[in-house]
DNA sequence: CCCGACGTCATACCCAGGTACGACACGCCG
DNA sequence: CGGCGTGTCGTACCTGGGTATGACGTCGGG
């Protein structure tokens, strides 16, 4: 560490930024380079001082800690400085949660957590890490994994009825292709098409391609974005 | 802390387990009650030493601690013991991570953290919440954002051109539904429902209600499993 | 007050898509 | 060998869905 950690602290309350700052600046490799009562003023001094890391409050009045991150994070045309975000809370509410981890946040912190770990926020975020608060990590962990609880293996469950061939029909579907689009596309009659594709609905239990479609979805086989 | 954090270590070097057992040993409110070489035996002990937490390497032979945490996570009918798994790396690598965590895996921490780090963590995990490892933090927070940069700004975006009548008819498409069953819900004309879905196409370019449905799961208005 | 956006509906037309039935070829397996 | 699953294609039919055009009522804003 030749050169210390720029730090600012922004909170709407004096005593949580007097306190923080005591902590972070007993530190000899982190200097609280500012300090502002709100998110604007935030932005302003985040602007001006050019720290490494922000450590942000979540709750205050005249711009919230979410604006005022996203406004960071994300700059208008000309502002070169990015600073790390570190979020800090009182509660841990999902919702701040997930929009500050959008915006770009690098951490969230309860502000009940150890002195020592937001010591060591600090220095993992500077490092151009990320770190969360415990009971933050596990929601993020269930969320993640209940997303995809396996991408690959529910579909070819329900596609077992179908037969590589139908499947690959069934995928066109999905792509939005037209049935003589899919026939010019595997070299195949029209009519063939529509045979595989009538036996897909039957196995299926569907009705119509715009039902095969959104199978395809729900089941996996294709997938948003891809 | 009334009772103790019972603990296992499953590693196929042995120094491994027993530096890891002198450190965790030393702590008034941990005990290891057992150790394993592979996954197999992992199991094993798990199931009859019935610990609060297993610390689990992933590289094993016999049994890797992907398919051991699997195992543990998601037991076979008769097992009630589900213990906490705390996955231990050497290094970080990205499909064993997310594995992990898809598998259910409360934590995830490099081998080269700081001892103090792999105490409170099995801590952490032991309360029921998870941990990771700074590197893999930040990994998944950007993988978080990524997949979803704002699932509600994106469609409201491009579904601009839509009127609320217009985006509601285009939802029901999205479900599956005939324009006869629209009209019943909507209770409107069948035409009327036609109406609404030509231009409904029109304004997105779309052909039929087919690629409408791919619109609606691409665009976010609907999302697989809701 | 008039116009534009929105929502509603009608009449008419056409065709892609879905259904029904049958047929033939190929490869695998009991 | 015989049968089954799979993939291919043909003919024939019917309807749901999409297109075209026009019309009417209601709002809200200029």
């Amino acid at each position: 560490m030749t050169i210390p950690i720029r730090v600012i602290i922004v909170d709407d309350q004096a005593m949580v930024r007097a306190g923080f700052a005591a902590l972070l600046s007993a530190q000899s490799d982190i200097d609280v380079v500012g300090e502002a009562p709100d998110g604007r003023q935030g932005v302003e001094v985040s602007r001006s001082a050019h720290p490494d890391v922000v450590l942000m409050d979540v709750r205050m009045p005249e711009m919230d800690g979410l604006a005022a991150a996203r406004e960071l994070l994300d700059p208008p045309a000309g502002v070169v400085h990015r600073p790390k975000v570190l979020m800090l809370t009182t509660f841990d509410v999902d919702d701040y949660v997930y929009e500050a981890l959008r915006a770009g946040a690098s951490g969230f912190l309860l502000k009940d957590a150890p002195p020592a770990d937001l010591i060591s926020a600090v220095r993992v975020v500077a490092a151009g890490e990320a770190l969360l608060a415990p009971s933050v990590t596990r929601r993020l962990i269930a969320d993640f994994a209940r997303q995809r609880p396996a991408p690959r293996k529910d579909p070819s469950l329900r596609l077992n009825g179908l037969t590589p061939r139908e499947t690959e029909v069934l995928e066109l579907i999905a792509r939005g292709l037209s049935n003589q689009e899919i026939a010019g596309r595997l070299v195949l009659a029209e009519q063939t098409v529509k045979t595989h594709i009538g036996r897909i609905l039957a196995k299926l239990g569907l009705r119509d391609r715009a039902q095969a479609v959104i199978f395809a979805y729900e089941s996996g086989l294709v997938s948003p974005g891809s």
